[in-house]
DNA sequence: CAGATTAGATTACGGATATAATCTAAACAC
DNA sequence: GTGTTTAGATTATATCCGTAATCTAATCTG
């Protein structure tokens, strides 16, 4: 096939940069470039017409999951208009789902990509945008008393180890234990 | 070279699972068999003369990374005998560590290993071995009131997070954060 | 000690990988 | 409408991967 038209590629472009967020959230990073491709509806060939590398995706896909999810938790914040309890408790509510332990690929990427980030190198990009959009998540979360952040780490790691332990009787029990422990107390 | 002392065969079989199990907690799963035979001391080629398959390995090497872990929380219960609390602040006080923080690969195998696992197919020893891991784990945290898994998962969630975010001053403050939540109450 | 066995080294192989060059046909600029 | 530009397809290349065959020298067995 020939060429396409600006409007086109540019559609093309976002749906790589979409699928590779989708991608690397339920198979990690290192998925090939031919299958994210694939996946797009692409051959792997056109992929240097569009990205430096496979290093700059990453940083743009990481970057797109995180505008993703601020949208999120923007939108959760209207529709609760102000209530900010109301809104984290619905976020709970869905964050400690079976649903989300289940489809990682439409789901938070703090909890998706944590270890892949982890082992990227020192000064990349993709670092920068995963921390900050930590804070900004431990933000959401904050009550009036206390900051956010040990309430993510619970919901986070909740939420990893179900689906670490699936499969187990136990997946089931850890989102239970950590949804009623993160309800009860504002 | 040639053949080696069955004493030296299963001495370097068992330094390439102990090698295997560190490299694995620090890179994830993908390093490659000739990395860890390298990594190991000896060639790509003398690792099939002792393992079916790579698949093999993992199921070896995480089994092992958990019987340490095991391990550890014997001897801690051993060391304050009895005073169950005592052990528990203790094992708390170091696997919120910046130490531990940094060093992976000698350090708590579900963290390290989660999302290596919850990728891995379904009905997979590993995956066995590691779901068995985190319930022994929740049952020493677990307190006379409540059951550990709440507390597992802060826990975890911090050293996971902290670890992704390293490098931002975020990643001390979950450290500090989770702690003193952990110490609080009992 | 002689012969069989085998752990590890070397080399080979088929497939996947990131990246790049070339080809092609359609979209743009004039 | 003609010519240039370019997105995507096709093909190429060099590297790395898991796995296996072959080679080699030392350990075992008797």
């Amino acid at each position: 096939m020939g060429r396409v038209s600006q409007a086109q590629a540019e559609e093309n472009r976002r749906r790589v940069v979409d699928t590779a967020s989708r991608l690397f959230r339920e198979q990690g990073m290192q998925v090939s470039v031919a299958d994210l491709m694939t996946a797009a509806g692409l051959t792997h060939g056109a992929f240097y017409k569009q990205f430096a590398s496979k290093e700059a995706l990453v940083d743009e896909a990481t970057a797109h999951a995180f505008a993703e999810l601020a949208q999120r938790h923007s939108t959760g914040l209207e529709r609760y208009d102000g209530q900010r309890a109301a809104a984290q408790q619905a976020l709970i509510d869905t964050y400690l789902s079976v649903e989300h332990r289940d489809d990682p690929a439409d789901g938070c990427p703090v909890a998706a990509l944590a270890t892949d980030i982890a082992r990227e190198g020192g000064g990349r990009e993709a670092r920068r945008v995963y921390a900050e959009g930590v804070a900004d998540f431990a933000d959401f979360l904050a009550g009036d008393d206390q900051d956010g952040i040990v309430r993510l780490c619970t919901l986070f790691g909740a939420l990893v180890l179900s689906r670490a332990t699936k499969g187990s009787p136990l997946s089931g029990e850890i989102l239970a234990a950590a949804h009623a422990a993160l309800t009860e107390a504002g």
